[in-house]
DNA sequence: GAGTTGGGCGTACAGTTGTGCGCTAATTTA
DNA sequence: TAAATTAGCGCACAACTGTACGCCCAACTC
């Protein structure tokens, strides 16, 4: 059993490396497989026994990521459960989470946009199951139809995904102010979606 | 007079290599200066007399991608003027700008998330003056003060970007459902916003 | 205890990169 | 016409890349 173990120590090491490498100057496709090796204290050629490329490394961080950010939604709800307004503690959530994750939430909004299809694709479906979770919340907890619903929780994410791309570079007193006008536009929206649905 | 005209014919085949080697697996900051200068036909030295860097060869490419858009956005006024409403006017300027000029706008969907400070900082302005000439089209076309139409400025231009982010890898069909979405959602915006002004 | 497995390493190689240096040839200036 | 400027080129170099190959030795199996 000691093998696997060490195994996994080593991969967990390689795969900590890649996210330590990913600050406000590196991409995944801009680091090297030597640099994650380097970082992770093995032999470039040692990287092979754990990932068959640097893509397959890629998409494992992105999976990751996208599971840090399903349990950011699970802990938001609970905080709703227990009182507060939904948007505000959705957005003061999705904060913390910018703020103390920014590795994972740059990883995902650059691959959002990046060179690579398949890691495009990883991303999509991340940013999709978490617009799907917020349409069900929406259409349990509004009278709203789910067309309108879909259509309102798609705004309010990719809001969300925007104002949190401007947030990761701001300092805190800067990161309050876009809260707050994040906060208004969502009311926008979902002031504006209760209208069309004739109320 | 002859040899400043052979400089500027060069310096636009560099540029316009450039902006061919921007396709859909290609980023500013993977483009090799040589690859470059191989498209553009000369020898990788000779880029040296046009440009001091890579880098500065991308902010002149951020700069034409921009301008491009805010010729866009005087298209899209005239012809607004010329009957049609406001937001799917501006919704089908948008989405033909996109496929007509992909790899510009491609290089600033990039270049906004991407590693190079600069580049994000060069996007950015370019983003911060579409929202303003639409702030203050919608001030002065409704009754929202500027408080309010800036809110809903950013977030309008937000989504436009983020279905457009969409619409380049999609097909006629999916691009045209893209954008009735997005028109829907506009909407949801301009009335949550008329509401918070009190209409 | 003997044999197998497999994570990790060192070496090696061909390919690519950015860029310094000095030359050529043609245009521009005097 | 003679001199100066300069776009473009070829060569060279050191740095870095991904990855093939084969060895070692600790952990595992039997």
């Amino acid at each position: 059993m000691r093998r696997q173990q060490q195994k996994l120590k080593t991969r967990r090491a390689i795969i900590d490396a890649a996210f330590n490498l990913l600050d406000e100057q590196r991409s995944l496709s801009s680091v090297s497989l030597r640099e994650v090796a380097r970082a992770a204290g093995i032999a470039p050629t040692s990287f092979y026994r754990h990932f068959k490329d640097i893509d397959e490394l890629g998409l494992t961080l992105v999976d990751e990521a996208g599971l840090a950010l399903r349990q950011l939604m699970r802990q938001a709800r609970s905080r709703i459960d227990a009182g507060g307004g939904v948007i505000s503690t959705s957005v003061n959530t999705f904060m913390e989470f910018v703020v103390s994750n920014s590795n994972e939430f740059r990883l995902l909004l650059r691959e959002h946009s990046g060179t690579s299809p398949a890691f495009r694709a990883a991303v999509l479906r991340e940013i999709q199951h978490f617009i799907e979770e917020l349409t069900d919340y929406t259409a349990n907890h509004t009278g709203l139809n789910r067309d309108l619903a879909g259509l309102q929780a798609e705004a309010m994410v990719k809001l969300v995904f925007s104002a949190g791309a401007e947030a990761i570079d701001a300092n805190a007193a800067q990161r309050k102010v876009h809260a707050q006008r994040l906060n208004q536009q969502l009311r926008f929206i979902a002031r504006g979606a209760a209208f069309y649905a004739g109320k």
